[in-house]
DNA sequence: ATGTCTTTGTGAACGCGTGCACAAAGATTG
DNA sequence: CAATCTTTGTGCACGCGTTCACAAAGACAT
């Protein structure tokens, strides 16, 4: 999870649960997919596995939005897509601030994504004087100083936050003083804000790190495997990867390379069942 | 949520929640600063504030992790930020492939936190031959067909795809033939891959859509709270902008309004059925 | 109309995650 | 050594989210 949501207590406003709106923008996408194709129709079974998800899990997550399926057919692609949009706000137009245009900046200013939904662009903004009147994304960049100017005249409510780590919580009071309500942060830092706004955090490096945690047990589990059950991760301690400390990283990284070079997967197909540990 | 998990069951691995596997990285950057600062050792409750979470979730986290504090002080900085590392496996290094050198796969390459965890970009990839050789954060890009060559000759494990979203799946088909386990992936496409993969998705819309759908609740609960307790939003939906009383009204206008506005693209106006709930 | 077949919508059970509250453990002081 | 104080570690309860499984609803055929 690259994001988590920031005080604001449950959310549940007219009994949407969190985790049910958090999947609307996949059911939109993939909707929009087949509304592209001209599909009229889909079932839960087909929407769900191009979402993504449970079949059961997407039809309990419509079952909030109201009844919107014909039993026996499935749910009306163009209806459903309104009926989304329109629960996720995506019918109105939103401008949106970025602040930070580094190189992350930059590439959310020419992200596609935004626009494709009801989200525009309304300002690129930075503190280095020297960015200002660059064009960026066919856009100028506009010094910091006139950000109360460009929210209050824009009526922006969202602004996403991609300056380091050091300028994030400055710049967030700033954002919030001049009326934005939602931030988007890509700085590594946790933002402290009063309540009635919304965050929300996209760390890269949290992504990676926690691949890596899993990548490194599933490298443990190889070299368990391998080893025979020598010593079966006891009930007691958690502590698989603790014990030997030493032989552990060791055989962890052993593993890591044997499974890198040949050995898993012989295979040329794609779908070819993996190597399938205990 | 700007990610979630695909694939792979529960991931209890060795007792570790997957929750508390999210947040290790959360309680790694905050104790990252304090040692900085030097600061010996640190309540739950300080660590807690600064990473952003309740203490006694934090104390419940590290006690998966074993008994690190000492009662009546607190955690020792180093210690934990070693022990936190190591369950992590950022103690040993991570080579990481970067698939698709767009605006965004470039701000990912000159991306800092990377390196300062135990990653490190051992390749740019790019299917544009024209991008070939062009430096980018310093390190020249390759062409795809080095890709199979690069992950063996590095041990790649962990891929990163950062191209439209047309080419991942069969981006990520070549990254998992060749041997890598673990996908971060920023394309906007659900990605399909083999048990014992596992995939992290990042979608920065879809974050910007789920901040939407607050800030609309939030404007319509300002609307209602200003109009004064009108006729509380019906069992349909919270349809804060204009909306008839009745469900039935509601969605008839509903789907009128959606062959009206724009948010339809192509597609025969005929198919809209007047769905029609009872 | 009646029956069959498909697919939705949901009641109910279950499991995970969260937060409370407190006993246990150690530091510290007298 | 005893008393007190601080802070951890965790048992417990609660609520949210997920999944199963099935009745209800509608399409479609006869």
């Amino acid at each position: 999870m690259a994001t988590g949501r920031t005080h604001r207590p449950a959310t549940r406003s007219r009994g949407i649960p969190e985790a049910t709106v958090a999947r609307l923008p996949l059911y939109l996408r993939a909707l929009t997919a087949l509304s592209e194709r001209s599909v009229p129709t889909v079932s839960s079974e087909e929407l769900a596995a191009a979402a993504g998800v449970n079949s059961a899990k997407l039809r309990k997550d419509f079952s909030y939005l109201g009844s919107y399926g014909t039993r026996g057919v499935g749910y009306d692609v163009e209806y459903l897509v309104y009926q989304i949009s329109r629960e996720l706000g995506l019918t109105q137009d939103w401008p949106v601030v970025i602040v930070g245009i580094g190189n992350l900046g930059a590439a959310l200013a020419n992200y596609g994504g935004f626009a494709s939904r009801g989200f525009r662009v309304a300002a690129l903004i930075d503190a280095d004087p020297a960015m200002a009147g660059k064009p960026v994304a066919g856009m100028p960049v506009q010094h910091t100083d006139e950000l109360e100017k460009i929210i209050e005249e824009n009526g922006v409510s969202i602004g996403v936050i991609a300056t380091p780590a050091g300028a994030a919580q400055q710049v967030s009071e700033r954002l919030i003083a001049a009326g934005v309500t939602s931030i988007l942060n890509f700085a590594p830092t946790v933002l402290s804000v009063p309540d009635g706004v919304d965050v929300r955090k996209v760390d890269l490096s949290i992504e990676l790190q926690i691949l890596a945690f899993h990548e490194q047990r599933k490298a443990g589990e190889e070299a368990a495997a391998a080893a025979g059950s020598a010593g079966e991760p006891g009930t007691g301690a958690a502590e698989s990867p603790a014990a030997p400390a030493a032989s552990a990283t060791a055989t962890a990284t052993a593993t890591a390379a044997a499974a890198a070079s040949g050995v898993r997967k012989g295979g040329p197909e794609g779908d070819v069942p993996a190597v399938m540990p205990a």
